[in-house]
DNA sequence: GCCGTTTTCGGCCCGACTGTTTTCAGTCG
């Protein structure tokens, strides 16, 4: 069992321990627990066998719990858990989900109603049985009501990084098999669909012609974490993992690779306007092969690029392929050059362990410096925030000194190694990066001091514009706006736009928001006055986080505003998810131009402080 | 249930907001 699987169970049973209404204390670790051993980087099952007293070390795991783990690496599952769902019914949990219901809610309304699942729910609400309830009346009967529908939009979908690490797993586990050198996801993940339905992977070589994939196709369908096989073909293998998650594994002969990964790669309306642009040029298409409609006569086939110059076109970005004016743009050769991993230069959005993030300000500016960027910005919660000990204005303040130190600490540690070893240090300027070889304060990484403050009700943001003033950066998020209506939630936005300290407006968060394009503010209105006050939206890479979609970030584009992509990373190790941003903005057709993190660390600052 | 210690037990992140309330419980981040 993975790590993640073992910190569902662990999850899973705080919520259960939530219903029963057990200690909070005791609760919260096994939360704890759960995020610890989520964010560890050792695969713990191997560790409880190999070196259980090893558990210890971490932080967050007791006796208790290193012994659940064991239990679970042995049973599946731990006694605790077992024994609630005794009591309680695993469909609860999914009702936690919803917005708006708490462990209390559905205590409430299993022991009142004997409402047990979202259908149950639903039906409850529909005979009004609901508003005989204490606490709850018209109003809480329709938000749940809406909570049920939002949610059901995207039951069965999967976050794109949950399918990524799927899809990395199986990869690696087919490439093992001799004969196979290529394995490419297609379908919703590789267009960077923020969510994907299923996953669909195809693999190719030269144990993949038809008269020799058989035993390849068996190596697939013995896939150990296959929960259930759902079916097995000549050359194709369908199986639902543990989590839920579809997988179909195709294996391909090299020379129809290319085709089929431009048929399955989709998007639907994507294909059938190839196909249409094909039969007109005399050609059909198929998942098999580029051909000559007259005699079937093989055209192209192997790779994608051959197909699309055989139409005349230059090779789509599969983020680009939901036929939305991408063929035509591939046609007159002006798709646009879209951007990279590659152009970001800093990352402006994270936490440290002044807040709730994981490490101190010298090891994200490390990590961030490990990564090759030029800049980063350390933004801290505000007090409004209290939960995460947000800071005041005081704390804020001295936290500001904090980042600046860090910065000369490592420009000083940074000169003294150059004049040790001046040549062929890791830590040698690169060509271009903010100052010359003949300034003697080159500084290694710009740490920029920020903070991620908070709207309040009245619009107003949580600290003094005296503290607001200091500041490199100022990213205001919503986090308290998702039951008020979208025009009093607008109208809070549009008033925190007028802070002139204002640098970047953020988003709004939370686990039980999934959908990116429930962003439930006004969006034209607050990008054009986004736009005029020269504010910059910020799009988050978290993949789990609500955030902009690739229609609002287009629609951003075109009112004008700038774009800013972070992390918000809490943990060095979560600068990686930029790569889940980068796709998004790609799905926007956004270029290099459009991001402000792509400049130099000067230009960049000189940017956002232009108001 | 974890942690840090005062090696045996007490402390453990807290404030805003909402709805249905005349004083607060529940949810959220």
């Amino acid at each position: 069992m993975d790590n993640r699987q073992i910190a569902n169970l662990l999850a899973e049973t705080a919520d259960l321990l939530e219903i029963a209404a057990g200690d909070p204390f005791r609760i919260r670790s096994y939360r704890r627990a759960a995020e610890a051993v989520e964010s560890s980087t050792i695969p713990l099952s191997q560790l409880a066998v190999e070196d259980p007293k090893k558990l210890l070390t971490i932080a967050g795991i007791g006796k208790g719990m290193a012994a659940n783990i064991l239990e679970i690496e042995k049973a599946g599952t731990l006694p605790l858990r077992e024994e609630l769902l005794v009591k309680y019914k695993p469909s609860m949990l999914e009702l936690l989900k919803l917005p708006g219901m708490g462990p209390k809610s559905v205590a409430l309304f299993w022991e009142v109603l004997q409402v047990a699942d979202i259908d149950q729910l639903e039906a409850a609400i529909a005979a009004g049985k609901l508003e005989e309830l204490p606490r709850f009346g018209a109003k809480a009967a329709e938000k749940l009501k809406k909570g049920i529908a939002e949610y059901r939009k995207n039951s069965g979908r999967f976050h794109l990084d949950d399918a990524e690490i799927a899809a990395e797993k199986i990869t690696a586990y087919l490439l093992e098999f001799p004969g196979i050198d290529r394995v490419t996801p297609a379908g919703s993940l590789r267009r960077g669909r923020d969510t994907v339905g299923d996953l669909d992977l195809l693999a190719t070589g030269p144990i993949c012609e038809e008269d020799k994939v058989g035993p390849a196709v068996d190596y697939m369908a013995a896939y150990p974490p296959i929960a259930s096989l759902i079916a097995k073909g000549a050359n194709k293998v369908s199986f639902r993992l543990r989590s839920g998650l579809q997988v179909d594994v195709r294996l391909l002969p090299q020379g129809s690779y290319g085709a089929a990964l431009q048929y399955f790669t989709g998007s639907k309306m994507h294909n059938v306007t190839v196909r249409q642009r094909a039969l007109k040029r005399g050609y059909t298409l198929s998942e098999y092969a580029l051909a000559k409609v007259e005699d079937g006569a093989f055209v192209a086939g192997a790779t994608e690029e051959e197909i699309y110059a055989a139409l005349g076109m230059d090779w789509i970005a599969p983020e680009l392929r939901e036929n939305n004016g991408e063929l035509e743009a591939a046609l007159e050769h002006r798709l646009p050059q879209l951007i990279t991993q590659a152009d970001i230069r800093g990352d402006v959005h994270m936490h440290t362990v002044a807040t709730d993030g994981s490490n101190t300000i010298r090891e994200m500016a490390e990590a961030a410096l490990a990564r090759g960027y030029e800049y980063i910005a350390i933004t801290d919660h505000s007090k409004n925030l209290a939960m995460t000990n947000g800071l005041d204005d005081q704390r804020a303040l001295t936290h500001i000194a904090a980042i600046r130190q860090v910065e000369r600490d490592m420009a000083e540690e940074f000169y003294e190694r150059e004049k040790r070893e001046p040549e062929g240090s890791p830590l040698k300027p690169r060509p271009g990066s903010s100052g010359t070889a003949t300034s003697p304060r080159q500084l290694p990484i710009r740490v920029l001091a920020g903070i991620e403050v908070d709207i309040l009700a009245d619009g107003q943001l949580d600290l003094a514009d005296e503290t607001l003033a200091q500041m490199d950066i100022v990213i205001a998020s919503v986090h308290t706006l998702f039951s008020q209506s979208i025009e009093e939630m607008t109208a809070r936005v549009l008033r925190a736009l007028e802070n002139p300290y204002l640098k970047i407006l953020g988003h709004p968060t939370g686990r039980k928001l999934l959908r990116r394009d429930a962003y439930q503010i006004h969006l034209p209105q607050i990008f054009q006055a986004a736009a005029a006050a020269g504010v910059a939206m910020e799009h988050n890479s978290n993949p789990n986080r609500l955030d902009l979609c690739d229609r609002d970030l287009k629609m951003a584009k075109e009112a004008g505003c700038k774009i800013v992509v972070n992390t918000d990373a809490h943990h060095t190790s979560e600068m990686e998810n930029m790569r889940y941003g980068i796709r998004q903005l790609r799905r926007a057709w956004l270029t290099k131009e459009d991001v402000l993190n792509t400049l130099p660390a000067d230009e960049f600052l000189e940017t956002v402080k232009r108001r």
